[in-house]
DNA sequence: TAATACCTTACTAAATTTGTCAAGTATTTT
DNA sequence: AAAATACTTGACAAATTTAGTAAGGTATTA
């Protein structure tokens, strides 16, 4: 149930391995397809995403790679994985294309949307930063509502 | 991106009408499929399950139908969602199953299990008396770590 | 000018989801 | 008894999504 797909796994992966060479030091795609073993092919795919994202920029040639185009406090996890991914849409009515089509059906309608609220709120919080810095994530239980 | 699957969502909505018979009144899979809108014959598949987990159990014969086996503050939608999609498995690593064959993808490990036990968390507060309660659940953003 | 490295589009195989269908079995009312 | 109601089960299939591969192109620098 809610998983993850690799898309968005290997984008914060290799976003992880971008923030590494921040500010200066362009990180080639190939260095990143080896240290996270997933094929250049598909990294190519999932960093020309996130470049059209705005979170990363590209430097030609010899000597290139990829930057972070801001620093690792400003990009959160959950920019990247809506970058690859689009927003967290738990059902088709919380999903800001779709209109909400049942009226009755919103018995559960709010409570999809608080849930998703949790989410985004969490993974807005977490950014490269943290993974850099190898944070320790609380993972006491939520409270809820 | 991380999307309920129709078969949960339908899940809850079923639970919710066979609650609304608690603790007597059975209530017959016709009556849920209209009143939900969610064809017998799916229902049927996603009511077995549910009753194979222990969440209801069923009456035949005329006048039958199912009933909830506990009362609806001991049923959590965590359990109900759970019985039909399996547990919150973020990424293949999270899984109780397949255990994590990678050392360095650990960078991210730790924050997809503490998502994943917020995320949980949420769901086994949620019963199936607040639904019926039409309680308003916090959507309050989560404070991260 | 050759090597390096990013850029883009198209395509496809596999897995998952979302159901349908058909043929039961059990229970109760008449 | 028998007919109606209603749950039970397993097989199957269409549609969608995921997870990649492949091939060729463009830009930059030593």
């Amino acid at each position: 149930m809610l998983k993850l797909s690799t898309k968005g796994q290997y984008g914060v992966r290799a976003m992880f391995e971008i923030a590494r060479g921040y500010p200066e030091h362009p990180v080639a795609i190939r260095e990143i397809a080896e240290r996270q073993d997933v094929s250049v092919a598909y990294l190519e795919q999932i960093l020309n995403t996130l470049r059209k994202a705005g979170l990363i920029t590209s430097v030609r040639g010899p000597g290139g790679g990829y930057l972070l185009s801001r620093s690792p406090r400003e990009i959160s996890i959950g920019e990247i994985l809506r970058g690859l991914d689009g927003p967290v849409a738990l059902t088709a009515c919380q999903d800001p294309l779709a209109g909400c089509v049942r009226a009755d059906g919103c018995v559960t309608s709010l409570l999809w949307k608080a849930l998703g609220e949790k989410i985004e709120g969490f993974l807005d919080q977490m950014t490269l930063h943290d993974l850099l810095a190898g944070k320790k994530f609380g993972s006491e239980r939520a409270v809820g509502a």
